[in-house]
Order: structure tokens, then C-alpha cells, then sequence
DNA sequence: CTGGGGACGGGGCCC
DNA sequence: TGGGCCCCGTCCCCA
């Protein structure tokens, strides 16, 4: 008894669910695409897919091996386990997707591609060397930052997913950690020599993302279908990907996204550059400035919406409806041509500007707030802003010359003038803070020390290096010329945006061997298994109580200080 | 309901 | 470039 094509027509609602993004719970990027796709079906493609969708949302392939266009047909295939009819394209092509293939272990598509090579070069026809593609597939892109009102529920949800799985590791730990040192195991099966920490079994397949972005030689079944070139490349194995098993799938484009929208404003962004509308501005529909990024985004949500109903949430209460594959798909790839070319004109025009531009590496970010050819923005709307004299700039590079022109003196008056509106708490906090007095930073000294070192014009603090000297004198200028790729948040610091980013995808490299809770940052595993010994560092000089934490002791302590 | 403590997340900044 | 520390906050629990 068997149904007659029952797997084919399976895999078909799996793609056309791949075509409208449903049910999608891992993001491929290539370059400067995103695509998405289910974990199941890349595993059950191909064992590299397999040991990297296990604890990864999001997979950043290497861009050398992988490119978009030969990306967009090996999803076609694995969805389909054909290319279509009208793909005739040159060898070219087909050796890119040749050398995707092999790097992706994909075997089935890998002699496919050597069979068209070999009849190619046996039967060369000119029609043979005609490119004519016929594609399932759809770039997809980070949804720009929702500027939707702030909603407690939001808040709410991602907390309660976040115990949930809290709950679920502590419940589950033994389990979590037996599929970290399969998948490590599997790891270390494919590649001989990793470059990676293995100092306890904490790291194991958890500080990958953090380690293995050194490509190494593999020694993996691949290896033979990958051609020299490709073996000097690298393996698939050095492609960076993130791990982020502490968030659900769906957390990816949308909650991560969201729990950023959703921080409230804090005391730090009263300096906060202007451009950079704060949340709370965000919701209360402030107007900011429109860039080409913008009408590209808003391009992609054309696309999104139409083809990822579960992002625009059309699909989230069993409103889901049939995909109507022809339906859609012409109105989809116009919108994909006019996104295409918005940022193919946008990188355009951009291009000479990020070569002096601190970036993140990544080419994602150079469609963030970048001003679109032809449109000129208002100075309003430059993105870089000289606080003192409130005059705006394109780039940082303008603004960091126009900064040096103020005279030391200028800078002295109107940023102390600035400074002054705050500085007033600060004192309190000062007097009120008992960690205060090792607030004092080491490498700093004030103007009347001994230390010939490189003192701030504007605050007088002293350095011992005029490199520090010149990260300190930013906090002044109080630009931010990090963008974070996903949510297009700016940072004053390249590392602090990076921290950033693993926050969106939920790289949590630290994890605690007593319950399994993982973090962020080192520290905050220091800090938590304080929890577990008992240890109580931080004692209050008035009461002497004792606290995990000092955070705590600085709360603690404000609550002797504070009039009640 | 409120205040205090425990625990944690995120950004700024120095090194 | 990332670690470490500081600070800002928040949420939850409990008395």
C-alpha cells in the first residue's frame, strides 16, 4: 500500500512554504542575501547542513565557496532534487554550483553538475552558454526595525520564552549537553584540525562561533568532490555560523529584533546621537530621517510581506491560506528586481564611502541609514552630528575633521556646557556609590598627577597611550559610526556592537556546568556561579550585609543613602 | 501593595 | 578585537 507520489507532493508544500518564508526556522546568508529555509530538510540534505542547523538559526556561509545566485539553486535542488527545465546556464555556472555543492556535501547535486560539465564539454552547443534561470527561490533580507509602538506583551513573551527555556535547560540539561558533544564529536570528525579552544567541556560545541571562523583543510567525504581551488579555500567547516540554541527559531528575525525595539531609553541616551530615534521617539511615530536603505527595507517588506506571511504575522492565528505559488510569484520578483537594484544603487553609492568607513566587516551594513543616489538629504538628516556646535555631517570622517577644527578651548566650554546638565546626578552618584572610587579608571590620571601622559582636552582625564587617549575623546564627539546590520542600532564602539550582535543571534558561548544556563559574556558566568558556591563578595560597610553581586551591593547601598 | 533582595540583560568604556 | 568591569536597567520572588 503506498500512495503514489505522496513524498513528491510533500516536498512540494515544503517548498512552497519555503516560497512564502512559512514555517521557516533557519536564515541562510550568502553575501549580502538571506534565505530561508526549514532545519529539517537542510539535515536531511546534507550532513554539513545537519551539523550546523543544530544549534544554529542563522548561517553565515562562505561567500568564496557559496555565492547567492549558486546558493538560490542549491535550495531549488534540495527542495526539489531538480533544477529546472529552462536552467541552462554556462559552465561557469554550473562549476560555481559545482563548488557549492561540494563545499555544502551535497553529492547528489555535486554529480549532477559534473554530469552537465562532462556533456557540456562532450556536446558543445551554442545554446548551452545561454543563461536562462527559472528560480524558486527568494532573497530575503532583515526586516528593518519595527516602529511599532511599545507593547508590554512583547516584552512580556520574549521573558517568558526566555524562562521557559531557562526551565526547559535546567530540566533537560543532560540532554543538552550529550547533543553539544555530538555535535562536537561530529565536529571534530569533520575537521581534524579546529581551531578551537577545548579547555572544558563547557566550550565544547558552544564557543564555535567564537573559534572557527580559521579556515582549516578538511577532511571530510567532500573533499574529493571539491576541486583544488575550492581546497585552497577552505571547508565548509570555516564558514562562520553562530550557535544560538537558547532561542527559539522564530526568535531570529522578529523577537530579536523586537526585544531590541522594545528596550526603553535609557539614562545614556540623553547623549545619544540625535539621528538615532530612540525607542520610545520610535513608538510615538518621531519622524526619522528616510534614506534609500529605507525605501529598500520598505521594498523588502514588500517582498516579506508577501512572501513571509509568518514575519508580517499574517499567518500566526490560523489565518493561513493555500499558497498560490503563480499567484504571487510574479508580483514577488518585481518587488525582488526593485529591491535588487535599490540596493545595487545603494551600494553603488556608498562603496567609496565604506572603504574609509568603520564597518563591521560586513557588507550588510552598508544598507542601514546610507543615503540612496539622487537623494539628497537634508543636513537634518545627516547621520553624524557635532554635539557641541549641533552641525551635521554624512560621514565620521567629516565630522571627526570638522571636531578637529574646534579649538581645544571651544570644545572645553560647550561640551562642559552639555556635560553640565548631567553632571549634577553624576555627583550624587559619586557620593552615593560605594564602587565609585574604583571607578577611576587604570590607565587614567587627572591633569595635576605627575604622569606625563595624554590628557583630554575636554575632561583633562590622562592616558598613558594617545590611542586610548583618542577612544576617549570620541565619548565626546559622541559618534557612533558601528551600525548593528539587523537592527541598524549604532554604536560607539566596534566590540560593543559586536556584543550586540550576538545578542540578536543568540550566541551564548559561556555556559554554567552546575545548570547548564548559558550567557553572553564570561563574566556574567563568573558572576553566576556565585549562585551555586555561595560566594557573597561584595559586603555592605554599613550593615555588612553580603551580596552575589555588586550591582546589588550598589542597590543595596543606595538604600542606606536615599532618604526613604 | 510595597520594598528589598536575587538574578540577569545590555551598553559604555578602558585595557 | 575581545575581556573585564562598571553602570544602567528589568523581572521575579518574598516578606
Amino acid at each position: 500500500m503506498e500512495q503514489p507520489n505522496y513524498a513528491k507532493q510533500l516536498l512540494m508544500q515544503l517548498n512552497q512554504q519555503r516560497c512564502k518564508g512559512y514555517l521557516c526556522d533557519v536564515i541562510i546568508m550568502v553575501d549580502n542575501a538571506l534565505f530561508r529555509a526549514h532545519k529539517n530538510i537542510l539535515a536531511a540534505s546534507s550532513s554539513y547542513f545537519k551539523s550546523l542547523v543544530l544549534h544554529d538559526n542563522l548561517i553565515n556561509l562562505d561567500t568564496d565557496m557559496v555565492k547567492p545566485s549558486a546558493f538560490r539553486q542549491v535550495l531549488d535542488f534540495i527542495y526539489t532534487g531538480q533544477l529546472p527545465h529552462s536552467y541552462h546556464v554556462n559552465d561557469q555556472d554550473v562549476s560555481a554550483l559545482l563548488t557549492a555543492a561540494s563545499y555544502l556535501q551535497l553529492s547528489d547535486l555535486a554529480a549532477l553538475c559534473r554530469r552537465t560539465l562532462k556533456s557540456s564539454s562532450s556536446n558543445k552547443t551554442p545554446s548551452s552558454t545561454a543563461t536562462s534561470l527559472t528560480l524558486y527561490g527568494h532573497l530575503f533580507y532583515p526586516r528593518r526595525p519595527s516602529c511599532a509602538p511599545l507593547r508590554l506583551s512583547d516584552n512580556h513573551h520574549s521573558k517568558d520564552v526566555a524562562r521557559s527555556h531557562k526551565q526547559i535547560q535546567n530540566g533537560h540539561q543532560r540532554e543538552d549537553l550529550s547533543e553539544e558533544e555530538l555535535y562536537f564529536a561530529q565536529y571534530l570528525s569533520l575537521n581534524p584540525s579546529p581551531v578551537v579552544k577545548i579547555n572544558n567541556s563547557t566550550e565544547m560545541g558552544l564557543d564555535l562561533s567564537l573559534q572557527l571562523t580559521t579556515k582549516s583543510p578538511t577532511g571530510s567525504t567532500a573533499t574529493e568532490e571539491i576541486s583544488p581551488s575550492s581546497l585552497q579555500q577552505g571547508s565548509p567547516q570555516s564558514g562562520t555560523h553562530s550557535t544560538s540554541n537558547s532561542t527559539s527559531s522564530d526568535d531570529i528575525p522578529s523577537n530579536s529584533t523586537s526585544a531590541v525595539c522594545n528596550q526603553r531609553p535609557k539614562q545614556g541616551d540623553v547623549q545619544q546621537h540625535p539621528k538615532v530615534a530612540t525607542d520610545s521617539q520610535q513608538s510615538t511615530g518621531r519622524k526619522r530621517p528616510r534614506s534609500s536603505s529605507e525605501s529598500s527595507l520598505e521594498t523588502m517588506d514588500k517582498v516579506q510581506g508577501k512572501s513571509q506571511g509568518v514575519a508580517s504575522g499574517e499567518l500566526d492565528h490560523g489565518e493561513e491560506r493555500v499558497p498560490s505559488e503563480l499567484e504571487d510569484q510574479e508580483e514577488i520578483r518585481e518587488a525582488e528586481l526593485t529591491l535588487e537594484n535599490d540596493l545595487e544603487n545603494s551600494e553603488k553609492s556608498i562603496q567609496s564611502e565604506n572603504e574609509e568607513e568603520p564597518t563591521n566587516g560586513n557588507k550588510n551594513a552598508s544598507y542601514i541609514y546610507q543615503p540612496q543616489p539622487g537623494f539628497e538629504p537634508a543636513l537634518d538628516d545627516y547621520l553624524y552630528v557635532c554635539i557641541p556646535c549641533k552641525r551635521a555631517f554624512p560621514t565620521s570622517e567629516e565630522l571627526n575633521t570638522h571636531v578637529e577644527s574646534h579649538t581645544a578651548e571651544e570644545l572645553n566650554i560647550k561640551v562642559r556646557d552639555v556635560e553640565e546638565r548631567g553632571s549634577i546626578k553624576d555627583e550624587d552618584q559619586d557620593q552615593e556609590n560605594p564602587s565609585k572610587e574604583s571607578h577611576s579608571m587604570k590607565g587614567e590620571t587627572t591633569s595635576d598627577q605627575m604622569l606625563p601622559c595624554h590628557v583630554c582636552s575636554i575632561c583633562n582625564k590622562g592616558y598613558m597611550d594617545v590611542a586610548l587617549l583618542r577612544q576617549h575623546e570620541k565619548s565626546h564627539w559622541l559618534t557612533r559610526p558601528f551600525p548593528c546590520n539587523i537592527c541598524g542600532r549604532l554604536f560607539t564602539q566596534r566590540g560593543t556592537m559586536t556584543r550586540h550582535m550576538r545578542g540578536h543571534l543568540g550566541l551564548k558561548p559561556f555556559a554554567c556546568e552546575e545548570c547548564g544556563m548559558r550567557f553572553t559574556r564570561h563574566y556574567r558566568l563568573t558572576e553566576h556561579m556565585r549562585v551555586h558556591t555561595g560566594e557573597k563578595p561584595y559586603g555592605c560597610q554599613l550593615c555588612g550585609r553580603k551580596f552575589t553581586q555588586q550591582r546589588n551591593l550598589i542597590s543595596h547601598f543606595r538604600m542606606h543613602t536615599l532618604p526613604s
